[in-house]
DNA sequence: TAGTGGTACTCGGTAGCACGGAGTACCGGA
DNA sequence: TCCGGTACTCCGTGCTACCGAGTACCACTA
């Protein structure tokens, strides 16, 4: 499947959020996890602006930890408001998907 | 539900593109529709974008009639390359809805 | 010991999309 | 004659995913 990047934009930031509240994980990881997921496209620097404006949004605890096969990760925890955040993108994201649903069906 | 703009990038288009091979529509009716399907904040301006890009884009055909209650009013059909255009959003969408509910649901 | 490949993060710039607001214009009724 | 509903256009803004180049750590190997 190609080119699904404008339907991505204001999911994968809530696929991110929802991978890092399953459990503590890093942008390297994360980028693996969705490629097997389906989203073989995105790409590292993806994630890691997604990351980072987690971040800056106070949305998540960093720790930084040594990796032994390679540079240090910074490891990734959803805190309260983080976790907030996931719930509301699930809400929308219900409403959302119901709604298309209900406009392929033909419906009103 | 507020705020869904994010969640509507790459997805609104395609409802608009929807609404208009369900039947022969214009601009103002499609954001009535739109409304009253639950996106209660898509305004005019938006969906008269839209209407522009598929224009520019060739997936419509225009026809400009008089309304009796207001100014002309454009009316808008897919085309060929519009119905091939719809086939592939829903495509995209049954691909990358799929995936999201997996990954809410715990899978992989 | 120099080189390669996998791991891991950063940063600057780009394009596409939904949105907001101001503007224009047609029409009927108070 | 003004107001509200109908109907479209245009310009600019902000947010997002993406891309590419760069940095750096480590293990293995020729």
């Amino acid at each position: 499947m190609e080119d699904l990047t404008e339907m991505l934009k204001g999911t994968l930031e809530g696929c991110v959020l929802e991978i890092i509240g399953g459990e503590e994980t890093y942008g390297y990881a994360i980028t693996r996890r969705l490629n097997e997921l389906g989203f073989t496209d995105v790409v590292e620097g993806t994630v890691y602006t997604i990351l980072l404006r987690l971040e800056k949004n106070g949305l998540v605890h960093v720790a930084k930890r040594p990796s032994g096969v390679g540079p240090p990760r910074k490891f990734y925890a959803l805190n309260d408001a983080g976790r907030r955040e996931l719930a509301t993108f699930w809400a929308k994201w219900a409403y959302v998907s119901t709604r298309i649903d209900t406009l392929r069906e033909g419906g009103r």
